[in-house]
DNA sequence: GACGTTATCTAACGATGCTAGCCTCTGTCC
DNA sequence: GGACAGAGGCTAGCATCGTTAGATAACGTC
């Protein structure tokens, strides 16, 4: 075995994320077995424990860095409506079970404190640029739109061949004029 | 012991689900573990498979008899966008856990196949009765819309303070004219 | 009163997350 | 060059979970 190359942390730390998100997307999130990941990466399980505080906390982990990715990907297309809301979708559509991680999935993440991740707060800013307001509530419902959309389609909840005019409806819907 | 009183697996069915359904809301769904359902009930574990197949199925029920109690509440308002939004938000505040096991659990249950089960239907029907429109592309988006919020509030996603001007603004934009 | 049926309990299996303790290897210092 | 300290990994195990096989005891019937 590896006599006693690199521990560099960091990198394994990577090294098990990717593993758990590559386990769940293929398999889901109840493959996702420390044993698994460990006979993935070539180690034992203790070793696993080095890199995260346990299974929750890797968990967590996944869905931050998911959280970071989407917010990329809404930063990646222009501050309009519809290309956010389509890179939106695009995204939980991409990676089912990291979307699933980060909303619905217990996590021990705050949320709406004060001590919001980063990634967080900057995903929901892109939302917010596209849909411009005083408060922000107007992005919390476009994100809530998105959300459902996103889950009850992943969960098969919504009939298949009507995505795109979910998409058309929810982005006239969620579009008109805030007549008060 | 009880001597051998009244299998009576109906009512057995529903003793084990009532216990599910109260150890799930007041612990979490991880609590409902077969040996704390049998502990509750003053049965062993054994039992508890004469009257479902196992924890999935006994997950599955609730969730289906969620939806009957959903469909039920929606129904008992008036058929109008408001009042059944309202509705539906307020089943999800009032029973989290059970919510939670309709939606963001993986559940055995079809949905939009055509064997979906009857509760299933008939609270989308609710839905699309109060937004009507050709296809229910329209009762769809809205349900997706009222899930999001639904979802978001209950992980602790959105600001507590704003729950009900997230639920005035999705009503003003979801029952705009549908001007093609 | 004896019998078969049936519901129940006891006990166990495999798998899980997680942890304690030993062992091996690396790097350093004399 | 060689011994030592320490870090990192592995083996083995604990408690708990869902689930199941086999033994046990109570009921209704004849």
């Amino acid at each position: 075995m590896s006599p006693r190359p690199a521990p560099d942390l960091d990198s394994r730390r990577d090294q098990v994320l990717r593993a758990a998100r590559a386990v769940a997307e293929s398999d889901g999130w109840s493959a996702v077995t420390m044993r698994r990941l460990a006979g993935e990466l070539g180690v034992t399980q203790p070793v696993l424990y080095s890199a995260f505080a346990g299974r929750q906390a890797l968990i967590d982990a996944v869905a931050l860095r998911g959280f970071g990715d989407l917010a990329a990907a809404l930063e990646a297309v222009d501050a309009a409506p519809l290309p956010r809301m389509r890179a939106y979708l695009d995204f939980a559509a991409a990676h089912p079970r990291v979307y699933e991680a980060m909303f619905s999935m217990p996590l021990g993440l705050p949320f709406a404190a004060d001590d919001t991740p980063e990634p967080l707060r900057q995903a929901f800013s892109a939302l917010h640029d596209a849909f411009p307001d005083a408060d922000g509530t107007r992005a919390e419902v476009v994100w809530s739109a998105l959300h459902g959309l996103a889950t009850l389609d992943a969960g098969g909840r919504l009939r298949p061949a009507h995505t795109q005019a979910r998409l058309d409806l929810a982005h006239r819907l969620l579009t008109e004029q805030e007549t008060s």
